[in-house]
DNA sequence: GCAGAGTTACTCGGATAGTTCTTGTCCGAGTGTGTTCGG
DNA sequence: CCGAACACACTCGGACAAGAACTATCCGAGTAACTCTGC
């Protein structure tokens, strides 16, 4: 054994803080520090990860007072995939370096991505992984926490903009 | 987004090495450097990987002249998620840091990894991506190339024994 | 009382260090082989 | 000619650096609200 393969502690964070922001009023916007303070989180690193969550088109930010990030899309419009990837950036954990290549036979001009057995079934097993992880919605964690624990919501409301709502 | 959850590269190249061990002789060892040449890679690299291999009980290793790695057990009982987990670690990509712990109703002795839908999704996920490579064996990838490309099983072992057989 | 300009405070955003992990390399311990010497 | 001891060469195995990625932090640009002043 060698090591990791661990994937970001921000996706964690990314996920959390997303399913919260569905909780709150789409139009109202909540500053770093309340996120970052609901689970002790450092702020300025969660705002780093709340800014690649921007740039994917998950979030959207407003700067000035009473600013602060709120959802871009409907819960129902953003998976958990989206987030993972906002994150952890589009590449697969399997990429294959086409090593077939250097061996004999390899040819220049052949995708070995395409060809390779080893390749192919690493990046179906993969892509199950992606597609399941694209088949649940923001809202479907919402729903699901809603039924298991209904104070959950409140309290988040509670913490994220004083309201008890 | 950020960057990585790449898996180590080692994973590739341990695979590939495994499945030309599977067209070795079970009891011929073949040396890191020859198993080096074969891809080009660097060979005290390579070993690295081996050695982990060796400790996950796939391979064996046998020193002195005429010694190298061989496969430890039949190619039908090592699993492609054995070579992988050998290589990366048990640990999962996703990992819950339980940071619901240090939010509103956080209770010391709860376990959060099992409470939060956010880790159960993930995990179950996961769970399902590991299950798929636990169910396919290094021989059902040495019986799908031989079926594809005839060729390739004389060529590995040319390369790595030197005789044509 | 009302409107407008100025000030203030608050927010995001990117640029900047520290630490961990991955990648890559090297040399020593151990072993089997080939050789050499003696009977 | 045969057997045993010796030296040698080859292999793995772990210890030792270099580079990249993740983690963490800070400060500046921009904006909205608030205040104060003049009408």
């Amino acid at each position: 054994m060698i090591q990791d393969m661990r994937m970001s502690e921000g996706v964690e964070w990314a996920l959390h803080t997303c399913l919260n922001l569905a909780w709150v009023e789409r139009d109202r916007a909540v500053p770093t520090s309340t996120l970052a303070a609901f689970y002790e989180l450092p702020p300025a690193y969660l705002n780093k990860q709340l800014q690649a969550l921007v740039r994917a088109g998950i979030l959207a930010s407003t700067p000035g007072p009473r600013g602060g990030f709120r959802l871009a899309r409907a819960p129902e419009e953003i998976t958990v995939l989206d987030v993972v990837v906002a994150i952890e950036g589009p590449q697969e954990a399997f990429e294959c370096a086409e090593i077939l290549r250097r061996g004999p036979g390899g040819a220049p001009g052949v995708d070995y991505r395409k060809i390779c057995v080893i390749s192919q079934f690493m990046r179906q097993a993969e892509l199950n992984w992606r597609r399941e992880l694209a088949g649940r919605t923001l809202a479907d964690l919402k729903a699901t926490v809603e039924e298991r624990f209904p104070a959950v919501p409140g309290e988040v409301r509670h913490g994220l903009t004083g309201t008890r709502t």
